[in-house]
DNA sequence: TCAAAAGTGTTAGGCTTACACCCATGC
DNA sequence: GCATGGGTGTAAGCCTAACACTTTTGA
């Protein structure tokens, strides 16, 4: 195929993205990593991610290598942070601009694809060794995700447009790790004018139906107090 | 010089690093910006900033540019965001990695360059037209600059190593736009333990003495609260 | 009737905010 | 002695954190 025909007065690097998306999934913060299909590293786990099209914006570059590597669509996204450092590639300089994204927790089932030999999520705490400084990468979101918790509405991100206070309680306790006071949790969130009661209940189980809430404004993440 | 030499299988963008360099200057936020000596947007100010050599760390080109563009160097540094829709260099794809840096107000004089015909200090609200999305840069380093005031140490960097209680106070306030209340400022800035008395005194101008402080740990920015 | 999760208020303490006068110096 | 900025404490209100029992349902 392409024969070196792309020429430069001066060495350029290669661009990629990658992309650290959690979900909550039975109870516990998980991460996508995929399987390298080929070298460097092949075989061995790493994030979704890849080269940059030329005409290729860098969020869609991220959106795209991720559909393309795991089936996954339609998350939460934002830029991370850029790393550069010369010896992170083996191949040649490559310059990772990495996103942090987020998902529900339910229905996202990974698929294998041509780069990937496969993908699959691992909690946060018992991620295998990673290609390149993509444990770095992921030690960063993690960061980024827990600092964001207390002062944006982030957390929806993770829950389906509908849930109850329990569940929502759940999602933070989950990420703070640390167990919440279940008066203080809803006088504290409904007191923020985010969320609204939509009227139905959740009858799961044998015990009091939960009332069912959704964001008023669903669209956007928040940056509150 | 260099004939299009360096190829590859691939088209590769061009990375450069870009800083915004804040400073007080005449109780003024001021933007340090140089006048572009060389097309596109040739006699436009601009960031300053320049290509990434192949072997060169993202942060430490940002320095370097710098350095070379306004002579000024030390200064503290981290990393913006980093932008790269495809048509924003009228050149070639260009990917930049922004930084965003503080300096103390004394003493910095810059000087022009062979990539600046100049380079002059601009209060934030009185910009010059600016070449490509550097506007957009600078005021998302803004937002950054004000929303890090109020949950880190980053003031300090703004002002020099020894300095007076009404000094940190002005810096809060020129950021904030608002005046602050003395008593309660030096009473929530003391209890935060992060500057100690030195024991000397200011003696400038017929008044009482003031104190002056320093910072207790100077080396780094601390998340605050 | 029992088990399981949903739902609901009050109080104490800590933090934030508002506010006004004396002090040390240079001229 | 006067003008200039430096330095200091207290009280009210607001926010935060601690804490336990009743409700509704399914089995």
């Amino acid at each position: 195929m392409a024969a070196k025909k792309h020429c430069y007065d001066y060495p350029h690097p290669a661009v990629t993205t990658d992309v650290v998306l959690f979900a909550i999934r039975q109870q516990t913060l998980s991460v996508l990593l995929i399987q390298r299909a080929n070298d460097p590293f092949q075989g061995m786990w790493a994030l979704p991610g890849g080269f940059l099209d030329i005409d290729e914006d860098l969020e869609s570059c991220a959106k795209r290598e991720l559909m393309e590597e795991t089936g996954i669509e339609a998350v939460y996204l934002e830029q991370l942070y850029t790393f550069g450092n010369p010896q992170r590639d083996p191949r040649e300089r490559i310059i990772s601009v990495t996103y942090f994204a987020l998902s529900q927790s339910d229905s996202l089932s990974p698929k294998a694809s041509s780069d990937a030999a496969q993908a699959a999520w691992f909690p946060i705490d018992e991620l295998p060794a990673l290609a390149f400084d993509h444990s770095e990468i992921i030690q960063l979101a993690r960061r980024r995700l827990l600092s964001k918790l207390s002062y944006s509405t982030i957390a929806f991100q993770m829950l389906p447009g509908r849930f109850t206070l329990s569940q929502l309680q759940s999602v933070y306790e989950i990420l703070l790790d640390e167990n919440l006071d279940k008066r203080n949790f809803r006088k504290g969130m409904l007191a923020r004018n985010i969320i609204e009661e939509t009227g139905e209940y959740s009858r799961s189980g044998n015990h009091r139906p939960a009332k069912i809430y959704r964001v008023v404004n669903p669209s956007r993440v928040e940056i509150i107090k």
